[in-house]
RNA sequence: GUCCCCAUCGUCUAGCCCGGUUAGGACACCACCCUUUCACGGUGGGCACCGGGGUUCGAAUCCCCGUGGGGACGCCA
């Protein structure tokens, strides 16, 4: 009460534009609990805490919780920052970088939550009962026999706790029941440390998923029993898994980072396409730079509803951005790929020409993961010949024919430029009365196995005369 | 079971707040065009306001009830 009071005369004494002196900074946070994996829904939920800390000119707090002993490893919190930081996620606030409201580690924060404890143990608000310490919500208490849990429970009569949602707007939800804030083992529980951090850490906008709404009126409770200032709460949708019920877990196909760093999406792409899950600036706008994206998002512009992933779309917009890659980007991109795939061979050809066959290869794939394969020919004599496409192109019109006349004119065409072998190609089309397709699928057979792949004649010049000659002859042989 | 949230093409969504649109875009799908295979690209097509009541001259849009989906009900986070 005292505390509102406090804060009417503040209003009624001082004119705005003193409030919006006084107001501090937005402060967000993104506190995962190192699990071992980084989950694609917290990858967005950091995304938009992220996104609106630098929309607003905030501050980007990270914030482990690891209260949970038995599962904390180094490694498993270096999954985290080497997520974030792929991912082009800077943090202002945090393990690494420091901050005055650190440490930013809740297993390194006992001493606070004591401190906090004995805050609530001298107001009357905590009590302890087997072992444990249970925080005290006021109001008439009464027992209950609960058919659902099978037990009977003290209800005590609470009145609602209001939650002003910047997402989803006013909502009610009656805490009618003590909880547990410190274990039996002498640890805090989530929703103590929780609300603890973020007062101590004078978080201002608290963005997280829907699945904490729940738990938001028990927040509220210790909020108000502190005496702090409410934080707004934003509660973004949650994303559902692409088939059958329910939302999307860390088994789920596609659910976590990792994968994503393994088949070389690009991270912008999916940056890209996880803002726009769940939120969108309106209009047709889709594949935006990320400068683009902080300057249009905003909190009330986020959807209330759950989204279903869909890697099909993903999958579009990263090809697109691998589409408009610069050369030296797209070739180091696809060298690391081959390196994550080990593709030997590949690596262990002249740079130079590794540069060649990706570059020419760009225009066509739709992922760097396909890269490897759809170039192996171009580094080994020992390929294998599509038994399907060789049977459908050696049915039609006169191949071997064809081909030996191809051989012939490869053997003294002009292997300088695309268009040269180009021209020299049509010339003997000319000659013979038939097309360059003619030419083509027989062609593309003998030397590289198959009936896909990058234009024939930047494919013929980047193989070099003698291999493509020696090649058509090896087919001759064997067809 | 109780409580909370949500509801437009198969999917992501615009439109909803401040009622009047041939309900728009993207992915996926189909057809055609381009083409030197495969892609990219272009053009066109099919595909949606969950149901029922109200309010109104008029409802995707406002209200109510159903139904459906999601979430929370731990000494997990």
């Amino acid at each position: 009460m005292g505390t509102g009071c406090f804060l009417l005369t503040f209003l009624t004494r001082h004119k705005p534009q003193d409030f919006l002196i006084t107001m501090s900074q937005v402060r967000v946070r993104f506190a995962p609990s190192p699990t071992g994996f980084f989950h694609i829904g917290s990858a967005r939920t950091a995304l938009f805490n992220w996104l609106y800390a630098r929309h607003t000119g905030g501050v980007f707090v990270l914030r482990i919780e690891d209260t949970d002993q038995a599962r904390n490893s180094e490694e498993f919190l270096n999954v985290i920052y080497d997520s974030l930081a792929w991912l082009g996620m800077s943090w202002d606030e945090g393990p690494k970088v420091g901050g005055a409201c650190g440490p930013y580690r809740q297993s390194e924060r006992a001493p606070i939550y004591k401190e906090y404890l004995q805050k609530l143990l001298d107001a009357g608000r905590a009590y302890e009962k087997d072992g444990a310490i249970w925080f005290k919500l006021l109001g008439e208490r009464s027992e209950v026999f609960d058919d659902h849990r099978k037990k009977t429970v003290t209800k005590v009569a609470n009145t609602p706790a209001v939650i002003d949602d910047q997402i989803r707007g006013r909502v009610e939800r009656l805490e009618d029941e003590d909880f547990v804030i410190f274990r039996s083992d002498g640890n805090p529980v989530f929703h103590f440390v929780n609300v603890v951090d973020d007062i101590a850490m004078k978080i201002t906008h608290v963005i997280r998923g829907e699945d904490h709404l729940s738990n938001t009126s028990k927040h509220v409770e210790l909020f108000k029993a502190f005496g702090a200032p409410m934080p707004k709460f934003a509660h973004i949708p949650l994303i559902l898994k692409q088939n059958g019920p329910g939302k999307m877990s860390k088994r789920d196909q596609g659910a976590l980072i990792e994968e994503y760093q393994k088949k070389g999406y690009l991270p912008e792409a999916l940056v890209n396409f996880l803002s726009l899950l769940g939120w969108n600036p309106g209009g047709d706008r889709e594949k935006m730079p990320i400068e683009e994206i902080i300057r249009l998002f905003d909190l009330p512009a986020v959807n209330q509803s759950n989204a279903r992933f869909d890697d099909k779309k993903l999958a579009h917009m990263n090809m697109v951005y691998l589409l408009e890659q610069p050369a030296d980007r797209f070739v180091s991109l696809a060298r690391a790929q081959m390196e994550r795939q080990q593709a030997a061979s590949a690596l262990a050809a002249d740079p130079a020409y590794l540069r060649e066959v990706v570059l020419l290869s760009q225009p066509k794939i739709k992922s760097l993961e396909e890269l490897a394969t759809y170039t192996a020919y171009f580094f080994t004599e020992d390929f294998a010949v599509d038994a399907k496409v060789r049977d459908k192109v050696m049915a039609k019109g006169e191949p071997k024919a064809r081909l030996a006349e191809l051989a012939e004119t490869l053997a003294t065409a002009d292997f300088s430029s695309d268009t040269a072998i180009e021209e020299a190609i049509k010339a003997l089309a000319t000659r013979t009365a038939l097309s360059f397709g003619d030419y083509q699928s027989v062609g593309r057979l003998a030397v590289s196995g198959t009936n896909v792949g990058p234009s024939l004649t930047g494919m013929f010049r980047v193989l070099g005369r003698e291999r493509v000659l020696a090649r058509i002859a090896k087919f001759q042989a064997t067809a």
